[in-house]
DNA sequence: CGTACTAGTCTTTTT
DNA sequence: GACTAGTACG
């Protein structure tokens, strides 16, 4: 009995199958990473492989530990010499050796988004553009989309003349890149790139990696990118023994740059591929990839192919829907708990997904309510902590000295009396002279401003203390410095002093980052190496939020949608399905159909997750940024068979709460809406009042007082002045009325079925024509190249000057016509 | 130079 | 509702 006889006949193909480019199209469940860690093991003992010619990629560091160990288990003997790794961690050690060919230093930095846009910022100042107009933001991500397609400055500078916009980021991409470089950086985008053109530029250096990697696996494939596809093909250009594994329906990070085309078009590129579909499912029952399969037919771009098992049919989908959003979290926190309490599974059995992080709140609430124990996946990153940074920055610092991000983030951090305007002078010396930052603090003296006064001398004890902990870094171990670093700049004890409230938090985080500093060195020591500052550095820089998450605690999981893909779970909640949160409003919006069908995949990659037990949640109404939102049922619910849910679904009727002049005009609201700056509806109103009150907890006192007595004294009682009385003049009784009896009494307007999920029901013909120039919200301008009429709206393709063909419906596209 | 308060923005998803 | 950049003041 070998290894192999538990794999079905596909699997086995895949594993089998080692020479030459293989595409594996593996649906959800259907035991990729066997068929992955069994080739791997399939390579080493019959083949004679050496394991140390192997490489395997994955996206997430949890997913190759898993490999690794799993690989571990079927081959016991030099698993640990296969190169496994994600792709940034593989690139940063590829780097580490090489970079200084192509102009940085090896002891480079990693900048997370914080730092990127820290970066950016001043930027925009150095290049004097107004952050109003084009925010930081976009421009980050247009650099960054430029470059998962490895468009350099200059590349990017040629497609810009002409377009005012385009010039302004072309120029920002250029600085930013100089900066970096200037500040010895790379951002996580510059990973990839850098390592694309290292082996672009170094012939020999690729050559010496491709000899290595004789037999290249890559996890995920659905989800890489142009670059990282450059970078593989790079890599098996040699030996083209190349096998990826991935399915196009779980393809959910087009907005990070991942390129669906290079698993659609991989046998394009390699006409000689084996392709082997998986298609047999071991994870789910019937009832639940039967639900999958309906949502994702209703996707155009994609390979045909439905999940079966040979399990049974098993329960069907639970459907449960609530008027607001905190029952639907009180449901199934009580949910989970009668599951323990009746032993039908453990809380570590138990997941709850969203579509976005924001939703984890009321959930939290309701757990903790019920004293379930839960842990948060995402959110706010550990190492995005504000403490934790700090640190960080001391440790960057004397790490590499020409990081100017990490030594002004501390140099006055705890307090030592050290002002802007001592910072400015310091950087106008160093930019005159072409030095660093830091460099610059060494020759405070030379500095005219800042020679022998009170505040140069603080500069120099600034450095004089950098210098110490490096003398200190080359003689003790790390865990030494760190320590020596917190005592000797009294962070610790400045928090203790402080009146911020979360300083026990914030302390334990610190503790928390010693602890991991240790284990890092302790397992390096185990494995007979020493460990390295930058090696530390680098390894919490690329960290994931998924990674440190283990089934060691018995806990419910709840996530997103997106860090749930690879996961299985035996009972899975997807709560908030509702139209304008899953899908989200803003691809919904766009009107652009591909955005759409992403949303349908991510749906499909929640449904799959699940081993025995699905349940759907729907809440009609629903808190978002401070504004109440009521809510249809999400379209993805009604592409599930009805006969597939345990209860029916929800009329489709939506209550139209807007106050606005719309519904003013449909006789909803006695007295028309106010008008008060942007303030022109109810859900705006309310906002703009929040905005004056919602900092000291008197923001019911004062919405109540207000809403009750709606008089000026009530108002300047609280301490408020001008605008609020501005508001209270012309606000309408009307809504005062509103905000004590929400749900009683007020009219409902039907929305038809139509109207929600078929676009609306009467499209009135498009201004536009076939050949016209139209411009998008989102896409900037473009020409109409087809115009098509559907049962239920107009499908418009636009050609997009910066985005390409886009298909749209007409009704949410709201293209407008531009003069030719 | 440091603090306290205000006003605006944000959120869709993340290696 | 949370966070943060900007600002006025001590």
């Amino acid at each position: 009995m070998s290894i192999y006889d538990t794999l079905n006949e596909q699997q086995k193909k895949g594993v089998f199958t080692t020479k030459g480019p293989v595409l594996i199209l593996a649906g959800a469940g259907s035991g990729k990473t066997r068929v992955l860690t069994h080739r791997i093991a399939y390579l080493i003992e019959s083949m004679g492989v050496n394991p140390w010619n192997i490489l395997a990629i994955t996206f997430t560091n949890k997913a190759a530990g898993e490999m690794r160990e799993r690989v571990d288990k079927l081959v016991g003997y030099g698993s640990e010499s296969i190169w496994v790794a994600t792709f940034h961690s593989t690139c940063v050690r590829i780097l580490r050796r090489y970079i200084d060919k192509i102009g940085y230093g090896n002891s480079f930095t990693i900048y997370d988004a914080d730092d990127s846009k820290s970066v950016m910022k001043d930027v925009c100042k150095k290049l004097d553009i107004d952050t109003k107009m084009l925010k930081e933001r976009t421009i980050l991500s247009a650099i960054s989309s430029a470059k998962d397609n490895l468009i350099t400055p200059a590349e990017y500078d040629r497609t810009a003349a002409g377009d005012y916009t385009k010039r302004k980021i072309s120029a920002a991409y250029t600085e930013y890149q100089s900066l970096l470089n200037k500040n010895n950086a790379l951002d996580f985008d510059d990973i990839i790139v850098k390592t694309v053109e290292l082996f672009k530029s170094c012939p020999d250096v690729l050559e010496n990696y491709q000899n290595r990697f004789q037999y290249i696996m890559v996890d995920e494939y659905q989800d890489t990118n142009m670059a990282q596809f450059e970078l593989i093909r790079l890599l098996a250009a040699k030996n083209k023994n190349l096998c990826v594994v991935g399915d196009d329906d779980q393809s959910i990070y087009k907005f990070r740059g991942a390129n669906i085309r290079n698993i659609l078009d991989f046998e394009i590129v390699y006409p000689e591929a084996a392709v082997i579909k998986l298609e047999q499912n071991y994870r789910s029952t019937q009832n639940i990839l039967d639900a999958a399969n309906a949502v994702i037919k209703n996707n155009a771009a994609r390979k045909d192919k439905a999940l079966w098992t040979d399990e049974g049919a098993g329960n069907r989908i639970h459907f449960r829907s609530f008027d607001e959003a905190h029952e639907e979290a009180d449901y199934i926190a009580g949910d989970i708990r009668r599951k323990k309490r009746e032993l039908v599974s453990d809380y570590r059995e138990c997941a709850v997904l969203y579509r976005t992080n924001a939703q984890s709140r009321l959930l939290e609430e309701s757990f903790i309510g019920l004293n379930i124990p839960y842990n948060v996946v995402g959110g706010v990153n550990f190492y995005a902590r504000k403490e934790i940074k700090d640190i960080l920055a001391y440790l960057k610092t004397i790490d590499n000295g020409k990081d100017d991000l990490a030594v002004k983030r501390i140099i006055n951090v705890p307090r030592r009396g050290i002002g802007a305007a001592s910072i400015d002078r310091v950087q106008a010396y160093a930019d005159s002279n072409g030095i660093s930052f830091f460099e610059a603090l060494s020759q405070i003296d030379s500095i005219p401003s800042l020679a022998g006064s009170k505040s140069g001398q603080k500069l120099k004890d600034f450095n004089t203390m950098i210098r110490g902990f490096r003398t200190r870094l080359e003689f003790c171990p790390l865990e030494e410095l760190i320590t020596d670093v917190i005592e000797t700049t009294s962070y610790v004890k400045a928090l203790e002093e402080s009146d911020d409230e979360d300083a026990k938090d914030r302390i334990e985080n610190i503790d928390e980052l010693i602890t991991k500093l240790v284990s890092f060195e302790q397992e390096k020591e185990e494995q007979g190496e020493k460990a390295t500052l930058s090696e530390f550095l680098e390894e919490v820089a690329l960290v994931a939020d998924i990674d440190g998450v283990g089934s060691d605690d018995n806990k419910v999981l709840l996530m997103t949608l997106h860090s749930a893909k690879g996961l299985e779970f035996s009972q899975v909640y997807l709560a908030g399905l509702e139209e304008g949160i899953f899908p989200s409003y803003m691809t919904i919006s766009s009107g652009d159909l591909s955005e759409l069908e992403e949303e349908r995949r991510l749906a499909y990659v929640g449904i799959t997750r699940a081993k025995d037990d699905l349940t759907i949640t729907y809440a009609k109404k629903r808190m978002i940024r401070g504004e109440t939102q009521y809510n249809a049922v999400s379209r993805f619910v009604r592409e599930i068979p009805e006969s597939l849910l345990d209860n029916s679904l929800p009329s489709n009727n939506v209550r139209e709460d807007s106050y606005d002049d719309a519904s003013y005009e449909r006789g909803l609201f006695k007295t028309k809406p106010f008008n008060a700056g942007d303030a022109n509806n109810w859900s705006a109103a309310e906002n703009y009042l929040n905005s004056y009150s919602n900092r000291n907890a008197k923001r019911e006192k004062l919405s109540d007082t207000v809403f009750d007595n709606p008089s000026q004294e009530s108002v300047s009682s609280l301490g408020r002045k001008k605008d609020i009385s501005e508001i209270l003049v012309s606000r309408p009784k009307a809504v005062a009325r509103k905000k004590e009896t929400p749900s009683a009494n007020k009219p409902y307007i039907a929305k038809s079925l139509e109207g929600i999920t078929k676009g609306m029901p009467t499209a009135a013909a498009p201004e536009y024509q076939t050949g016209d120039r139209v411009r998008h919200i989102k896409f900037g301008d473009g020409t109409v190249l087809n115009i098509e009429k559907d049962t239920r709206d107009y499908k418009i393709t636009v050609d997009f000057d910066e985005y390409g063909n886009k298909i749209m419906y007409a009704a949410f596209a709201k293209l407008k016509k531009l003069p030719n």
